[in-house]
DNA sequence: CTTGACTCTATAGTATACTTTAGGGTGTAT
DNA sequence: ATACACCCTAAAGTATACTATAGAGTCAAG
C-alpha cells in the first residue's frame, strides 16, 4: 500500500479553490480534520480530505448548509446505517426548495402587480407603488 | 388642525405586532425617527410612524431588505424625484426573484436526480446519493 | 408614596459563513 | 545565513436582522 502524498493547506487551497482561511474555518466546524505535524502545527491533507472538500463544495451548490453537510458526512461514516437517512435528508431538502420556489413565485406575482400599476412617470407623491405600499395592498393580500 | 395622538413604544408595538426591541432597532437603522421627550427620553410615535411601519412590514413580505426599504422610504421623501427610481427598484427586485426561482428550479432538478437513483435501502457504503456527491456528479453538472 | 408596568441606554448574544488582523514560527533556495 | 513565501493561533470584524440582558429612570393608580 502506497500512502498517497499529503498536501499542505496552500496546495489544497489551490486544488479546491477554497481559501486557506475557509479551510481552517471548516475544520473548526468539524467538517474535516487534517493531521497535524506536532512540532510545527502544520496541517497535512490526504487525498481523502480533498475528496471530502469537493463533496462539501458540491453539497453547498445544492443548497445544503454547513451543518447539513456535516450530517451528510456523518451519515456516510456510520457504517451501521443504511442510506435511508440520506434519502430522507434529500427529500426534505427537495420539499424545502419547492416551498421556497412557491413563495418566490407568489412574491413575483405581487411585485408584477405593483410594477404594472406604475408607469414610472408620476411625481413621487402619486407613485402608485409607494401608495400601494402605504395603503392596504388589497391586490397583494389575496 | 388637530394633532393626532402620539403613541408610546409599547402601544405601537401592540398595534404593529413589531416588538419594542425591533422598533428601537429599526430606529438605529434609520428607518424611522420618533420624537423624543427631552426630559425622559421616551419615544412618541405619530400616526405617520405607524403607517411607515406597516409600509416596512409589507415591503419586508415582498422580500425587500431593510436597506432597500430604507431607500424606498428615501425615494418617497424626495419631493423632487418622480417614481422612476421606485419602479426601477421593483423591476430589479423582480429580476432578482426570477433569478432565484430559476436557480432553485435547477437545484430541485439536481436533487430529484439524486433522489431517483436511491431507494433508501442500500448499506451506506453503496448509497448512490453519497457516491454521487463523492464522485463526479456527471448528471448534475450539465 | 409606593408599587408595578413601562421605558430608557448600552452592551452582548444569536445564527450563518466567512474574512481580516496581529504577531509569530517554518521551509527552502541562494 | 538570510530572504521570502508559507504556515500557525487567537481574536476581532463583516453582513443581516434581530433578541436578550443589566441597571436605572418614569408614570399612573390606589
Amino acid at each position: 500500500m502506497k500512502l498517497s502524498k499529503s498536501l499542505r493547506i496552500g496546495e489544497v487551497s489551490k486544488l479546491t479553490q477554497i481559501s486557506v482561511e475557509t479551510l481552517r474555518f471548516y475544520e473548526t466546524k468539524g467538517l474535516l480534520s487534517p493531521s497535524k505535524k506536532p512540532t510545527t502545527g502544520y496541517r497535512y491533507y490526504s487525498q481523502e480530505s480533498v475528496n471530502k472538500l469537493s463533496f462539501i463544495a458540491k453539497a453547498k451548490t445544492l443548497g445544503f448548509s454547513l451543518s447539513e453537510i456535516s450530517e451528510l458526512l456523518a451519515f456516510a461514516n456510520e457504517v451501521e446505517s443504511d442510506c435511508e437517512k440520506v434519502k430522507t435528508g434529500v427529500e426534505n431538502k427537495i420539499a424545502e426548495v419547492q416551498a421556497k420556489i412557491t413563495s418566490l413565485q407568489d412574491l413575483e406575482a405581487s411585485l408584477q402587480v405593483l410594477n404594472k400599476v406604475c408607469d414610472g412617470k408620476d411625481p413621487i407623491q402619486k407613485c402608485p407603488i409607494i401608495n400601494s405600499l402605504k395603503g392596504e395592498l388589497h391586490d397583494l393580500d389575496s
